[in-house]
DNA sequence: TGATAGGTTATCATATTTGATAGACACATC
DNA sequence: GATGTGTCTATCAAATATGATAACCTATCA
């Protein structure tokens, strides 16, 4: 998964979590206090945001940044490609 | 919870996850592919990192985006932390 | 003593996000 | 036709992240 992918991805993410409340981007981003064309930006992929930037528009959506990112385009690693997590010494 | 404290929290958190696997911030950096003065800033919260920078350190850790999230200090969403609800639509 | 590893901080140039504004398009409604 | 809503794109200045280098500190070890 390209970079470029991947934010198309978390902006397709964004669009349906707020779709979901039957808010606007409108709305959504005078809560976030920027203007409607940021967030069309963010949302069709078109910037790569900061964290703090997504973790405004999920105060907005009132959720967790875990539940933004709990999806699965937004995750690929598998449990078997992380090895070392479970060769811990401890 | 202000910014500078959840940059905080999540710079603790990637240190968290790095010292769990026993990888030093220099080895962390070098698969990353940048230098380690600048995993020590991201570390410390010394920076608003972008997503794509997250994703980079998630996939050089073997974690998902979600599981870096997936952490009480940075999940902080209260009904004083948003308002939306309560707000009238003017 | 000296050398090495891990980590931090400072600084700089460059790249990019952000904030803001304007314009465009499709669609619905009056 | 005219107006309003929702979305998207382009553009610009200003703010900030990134990439890179250097210096410094502490602890460990030969």
């Amino acid at each position: 998964m390209d970079n470029s992918k991947f934010l198309t991805a978390l902006g397709g993410r964004i669009k349906a979590l707020r779709s979901d409340q039957n808010i606007s981007q409108q709305e959504l981003a005078g809560v976030c206090d920027f203007e409607k064309a940021n967030m069309s930006r963010i949302e069709s992929g078109g910037t790569n945001p900061t964290i703090l930037t997504l973790l405004k528009i999920c105060l907005a959506l009132k959720i967790n940044l875990r539940d933004l990112m709990d999806h699965e385009e937004l995750n690929c690693i598998s449990e078997e490609d992380n090895s070392r997590s479970f060769k811990d010494t401890r």
